[in-house]
DNA sequence: TTTTTTTACGAAAACGATTGCGGCAAAGAG
DNA sequence: CTCTTTGCCGCAATCGTTTTCGTAAAAAAA
């Protein structure tokens, strides 16, 4: 099934033209006449003639597409971005070529090479939990691929970034763990090579300097998979139960981290906040209906989105070489809910 | 900032061949000597040649590439969907593109506008809530681009789909309602132009039938927009709970739509499921920690999108014109969780 | 040795669009 | 009436690859 398209030379053929006229016609050049531009654009959009986009990628070496390496897509965090990401790009028409590392360094080195051998003219990506080597996004940067990183970055790669005020977020949500009266608070979190597993867990430790507690590193469990293997999660917390201090909160850096602890304390007979307080990093447009209502460090996602998505952008049409970066840092929101509120103080049945 | 690839060319002249047996040799033809073909892989693996897949596409006249429209990335369904089709497209060496309606028939209508003339080779697609009329897809089909739909689907294209057995699924979650003794069962859908729409409401009416009661319109909320504006569904909600003799029980029939029914019954602090059961269509991870936990019926969303991309790419990938046409229906389950469950008969803490 | 067949390669035309340049008219200048 | 300018258009090269066809030399057959 061949799909046969409209082309210049159809045009051209059709009007008795040269396809050098056509072609100048339809882009408005002044050295076309106007009866014969008027003829050429009535017939074309007559007849629907849209340009090939191959061919002029050819052309003009730039594919007007740009491509996105995320850890998965099922993830509100993530797909949340990525809806901010399309609606620039659409304005801006550019196609969006999504791809997912899931977590494997090896699945984020392969989509990023496939994905520049296709030619995109950009990269939008946040690193997979795995990966401790950025060599694979250096090579393509220095050949001349604009990169943006967002969320999990390194600065290993001279290019723009947006990220969230990871600390200040991890600092609030602990220290608000802390005004609720936990004194006994643990962290589960992600890979720690991770550049938002470092900065959740400075903002963590120093909001409990601030109150005069010492951070304990037994109470910090990393998930090298970034919540990805279910079974990891669970035996970080159990971990965590184990200990003989048990804590008597958790705070979790990551939406899957967040969901999955709240599910396993639930079957666990744990009551939240009672016996342990919960607070949690995620982008969940559910976070209010769970059992309990979750207190949410919010990531601006769509934001962070489209302003990736803009320097991107910005970085493919610029004229000569961009040597100034940004790094863009967006404000979290703490929205508290009832698996942080100790007892009497409920805010909502 | 351009990306100068290597290009057969660069490779004939350090060889000192001509193009055309650099291309022969790398495709391995039997026109080339031994000798010759293992000069030239070696001298592409050594200096990483990538065939530019752009001047490919143009040669070839197929792109390697496969348009995907949904509603909304952010929803578990579709990413969940979308995580299929990806899974596939990047075994057989195809890049999706993903767009959203975000169920607005115009932005429907120029998506695949749009993503056909960026010369996909394919299109998998399930129809916006907005869409009554599917001419533009007629369109391009008869024009001989594959498409595949799923989930929300038509038979005014003939072609290859790929859905969940609605009929069942709706059948079987009023069935449980109805075993758990809830009589007024209410149903809340999305807009009645769509595929799944019908299927389920009939699923719904079918078992209210057999077990002898009269399926009653008031009990019956259209949202035209699918769940994606909120106030409909609050109003459809309102109204409901404004009846004279109000349900007893609601079975949703989206995600979107079960997640807002049971954050607003929340709100207005009706106990679910003492004051109002409830049941509903929902790919949610989460959804075993909702309050109350949600008895759902679970699309089998991956093989949902894994099943419609091995159709789509046999689609393109067929010699001669294909003529007979799949309808796959996938069966959904039943996942029993609180949120049905009467008093006495807590499965789960 | 001569003729035929094979082998191994190159020239060139595509794919569809863009663009510098050259040319042929008509219009203006001298 | 000749020369230059201007307007309008076509030729041809180009992007990187694929593919058909032609052809030289080498090998096989006569």
């Amino acid at each position: 099934m061949k799909f046969e398209a409209l082309t210049i030379k159809d045009i051209a053929k059709a009007l008795n033209l040269s396809v050098s006229t056509v072609s100048k016609a339809l882009r408005g050049s002044h050295e076309i006449s106007g009866d014969t531009k008027k003829a050429v654009m009535a017939y074309a959009s007559e007849h629907n003639y849209k340009p090939n986009p191959i061919a002029q990628s050819l052309k003009r070496g730039r594919s007007k597409s740009i491509g996105v390496i995320v850890c998965n897509i099922d993830n509100n965090f993530f797909s949340q971005v990525i809806n901010g990401i399309e609606s620039i790009a659409q304005n801006k028409d550019y196609n969006v070529i999504i791809t997912q590392s899931q977590e494997s360094y090896e699945r984020e080195v392969s989509n990023s090479e496939h994905l520049s051998s296709r030619s995109v003219d950009g990269l939008i990506i946040s690193l997979s939990a795995e990966t401790r080597n950025v060599d694979h996004l250096v090579k393509l940067h220095q050949k001349g691929l604009p990169i943006v990183l967002f969320d999990r970055v390194t600065d290993e790669i001279h290019t723009h970034t947006v990220i969230a005020n990871n600390y200040k977020g991890a600092y609030e949500a602990t220290q608000h763990l802390l005004q609720q009266g936990f004194r006994r608070i643990a962290h589960i979190t992600s890979s720690g090579s991770l550049s938002i597993t470092l900065e959740r867990l400075a903002g963590y430790r120093k909001a409990l300097e601030d109150a005069g507690l010492k951070p304990d590193d037994r109470y910090i469990k990393f998930c090298q998979h970034g919540g990805m293997i279910q079974e990891e999660t669970c035996q970080a917390l159990e971990e965590l139960l184990q200990l003989p201090d048990k804590p008597d909160a958790i705070f979790t850096a990551s939406d899957r981290l967040s969901t999955t602890t709240l599910s396993q304390l639930s079957k666990r007979k744990i009551r939240i906040p009672q016996q342990i307080g919960l607070v949690g990093f995620t982008n969940s447009i559910s976070a209010d209906i769970f059992n309990p209502s979750l207190t949410a460090v919010v990531q601006p996602a769509l934001e962070m989105g489209k302003l990736a998505t803009e320097m991107l952008i910005q970085l493919i049409e610029s004229k000569r070489p961009v040597t100034v970066f940004e790094k863009r840092i967006l404000e979290t929101e703490l929205t508290i809910r009832d698996s942080s509120i100790k007892d009497g103080n409920h805010t909502n049945g």
